[in-house]
DNA sequence: GTTGAGCGTT
């Protein structure tokens, strides 16, 4: 190790930044991207070769080429910067990646008011976002409302609000769901949110943090404690959660098995379905309790 | 002229 910071810069032109190494020579990720939020690596230029060559990554550790960081400048590798790094995660996640793009649908309309009207229904969602489309369905003879009917907007982030919860329309609920799917206000909006399971009890927020980072900006680390062999983590891109889904990922020598973190209120009672001590306790237990199930485990 | 879980005439 040859000096305490190393120089660092989101392209080769640009101003570096220097950042800290730890004591043993290396550099943490989470540092990197203290500076430069959503890193996920580091590359530089070869001076023999003049190839660009990436800095070996270990679980959130930056290993220095040839244990000498020298006096080069690094730059900042970032996920969306990088399709190779997708395709590595796995063919079917790739899929859930374009799968997922941010397109909008037709959203259904459930439960309007027989008297509703496209007006009624355009000014009710345009305060959510612009809308594209509305359609209220009706009896083609009496011209009546069926009670349902459709919307579209423009923006992807606004139709994730809008399934996300209920609409008091005209004095009744209504609810807005992708069409012929039973996913509500309740259900899976895609999240965020990762449930790490397989977790051992001396991996630490800071390394699931780091060891993370590699696939995109993480939000939040979630450990509960005491210690039950899990954890949830965040990330500021829900594409990069969903694409970790199924995936088993070695964290500091270990096997930890990702899925979908779920809404916390899946039924407890299915997980520990003779818990000692009674179903009562159990349900106290947990509806205080900010946990969350995967659907593979209930 | 009624109704209240569902799934879109053109």
């Amino acid at each position: 190790m040859s000096e305490l910071y190393i120089r660092v810069a989101e392209d080769e032109n640009e101003e570096p930044m220097e950042i800290p190494s730890e004591d043993d020579g290396t550099i943490l990720l989470s540092s990197v991207a203290a500076q430069f939020p959503g890193a996920c690596g580091l590359r530089y230029r070869n001076p023999e070769s003049q190839c660009m060559r990436g800095v070996r990554l270990v679980e959130g550790v930056l290993h220095a080429p040839e244990n000498d960081w020298g006096n080069l400048v690094y730059v900042v590798n970032y996920p969306k910067d990088n399709k190779r790094k997708m395709d590595e995660i796995d063919a079917a996640s790739a899929v859930k990646v374009k799968r997922g793009f941010q397109k909008t649908s037709d959203l259904i309309v459930l439960g309007l008011p027989w008297k509703t009207s496209e007006q009624d229904l355009k000014d009710y969602f345009t305060t959510f976002g612009e809308v594209i489309m509305v359609q209220v369905k009706r009896d083609l003879k009496t011209g009546n409302s069926k009670g349902f009917g459709f919307v579209r907007f423009t923006e992807y982030e606004t139709q994730t609000k809008v399934i996300a919860q209920r609409h008091m329309i005209d004095g009744r609920w209504c609810d807005c769901k992708l069409p012929n799917s039973k996913a509500g206000p309740d259900e899976p909006m895609r999240s965020r949110k990762i449930f790490v399971g397989r977790c051992t009890e001396d991996m630490t927020t800071d390394e699931l943090r780091q060891y993370f980072m590699q696939y995109g900006e993480v939000t939040d680390v979630f450990i509960p404690k005491p210690f039950r062999a899990f954890a949830f983590v965040t990330f500021a891109d829900d594409q990069v959660a969903q694409a970790l889904c199924g995936e088993d990922l070695i964290i500091k020598g270990i096997s930890v098995h990702i899925s979908n973190a779920e809404p916390k209120h899946n039924n407890i009672h299915q997980l520990f379905p003779n818990f000692p001590g009674g179903s009562a306790s159990l349900a106290a237990m947990f509806d205080r309790s900010q946990y969350q199930f995967p659907s593979s485990h209930v």
